[in-house]
DNA sequence: ATATTATATATTATCGATAATATAAAACAA
DNA sequence: TTGTTTTATATTATCGATAATATATAATAT
């Protein structure tokens, strides 16, 4: 696992080829098909998905800005390998910004929205329920990114999803890696959404925290 | 104002071309030498630095990364032009994370951190007495940045480098467009240091709040 | 004159090749 | 053997040129 050469990628239909590349490259390791560690060959990639290396470069780029790839000058990229302390880090900062993401969207979300937020958790426990790992994770993602979307803020946006990005890679891996039922954490979303329409501050960032703490826990992450 | 053809950048003396590069543009935005809107034009800056254009689009999305330029995808890149909305938006999340690195980062800093603090902050004094504009503001960011840095949390501290970096590049030109008398500021850091050497989280808090408001409000900008 | 289409120009996106750098392997000396 | 230098190899960094795309200008039709 974590050879590239036995990943079949998919035909190219972006506006950028660079940003193709990097949502492919994205999926990869998210699927685990990438996992932590493996050194990512400039050449050798884009051999692979028949474009230059300059594409590549800046696939490279886009992926070190989430926090996928960590580049070393002259030396080589390769996926990231979160330490147990950059995660504790990470999801500490996390905590910290998704409470006042939450608190702001609740105040742009009306009954729709509401509603909308519902269905995204639904297509988590659509994928749960099958442990579909990558697909639980996506959707897992698309949930909170609707909340961070919400907030309409664009720098808090923009800074969660390259905080968390890689943990909800993490996440995805670990799951699959110790076939974990995913049916145990489905009612945690549910929790979520009830305390953001309830709407009472100290509530939410309760449950934020809980909820944070039991899908680390529960992907082997220990915290303290 | 804002053409890039008059300013002469510095020789080359750097690991990478491309870092090179993105720090000589990153210093003619603070300078002002390259103000918000100015379009940056690949060719014509690989001309001037005389590198190829492979160099001026890597620069570039350094640039981008900690929010010094936008670029749309087939259209062009220009010098970030925050809008008050982001300007706001930007001030709230850094206030939020400067916070929790400052309680952080008294936690790791001796005798000898808060003398080298000392020294950081009348480096700013001694640039604002002579009201030297943008050497106050690198030396502002500087002093900041050290405190970023004790909090020993890497992801905090890239991420706070992220947000305030064209905040400090805005205060810097704004104040020098306005002529601003910077020893009115002054007194500022000084009780900010006193606030962190007494270690009361509380007083911290109030003092990071008080203390943004201010050079904002000083630098033109309205908050609320 | 106005709107629409065609053409020219500017600019980014992409490519393939070369240069620079780091790593691994081989040759040599103590 | 061990350590040092040399050589070969792999990989990134950089370049210069071409292709694709968007914008501005000119031509044409109504």
């Amino acid at each position: 696992m974590g050879s590239i050469s036995q990943i079949n990628f998919q035909p190219f239909t972006n506006v950028t080829r660079s940003k193709y590349v990097f949502e492919e490259i994205k999926n990869a390791i998210f699927a685990g098909k990438l996992s932590p560690g493996t050194s990512l060959k400039e050449l050798k990639l884009a051999k692979q998905f028949d474009v230059s290396q300059s594409i590549i470069r800046e696939a490279i780029f886009m992926l070190e800005q989430v926090g996928l790839a960590a580049k070393i000058p002259h030396k080589g990229t390769s996926v990231t390998k979160l330490s147990d302390k950059e995660i504790k880090e990470r999801i500490e900062i996390r905590t910290c910004l998704e409470k006042i993401a939450c608190h702001k969207a609740i105040k742009n979300m009306n009954n729709e929205d509401f509603e909308h937020a519902n269905k995204l958790v639904k297509d988590i426990s659509k994928a749960q329920i099958k442990n579909l790992y990558y697909e639980a994770s996506i959707a897992d993602l698309n949930f909170h990114r609707y909340l961070w979307k919400k907030a309409e803020n664009e720098i808090l946006y923009k800074t969660l999803d390259q905080i968390a990005t890689p943990l909800f890679s993490l996440v995805s891996v670990k799951r699959s890696i110790n076939s974990q039922n995913l049916e145990e954490v489905m009612y945690s979303h549910e929790e979520y959404i009830k305390a953001l329409k309830a709407g009472k501050e100290k509530r939410i960032d309760e449950i934020i925290y809980t909820h944070l703490t039991l899908s680390y826990k529960l992907a082997g992450i220990e915290l303290d």
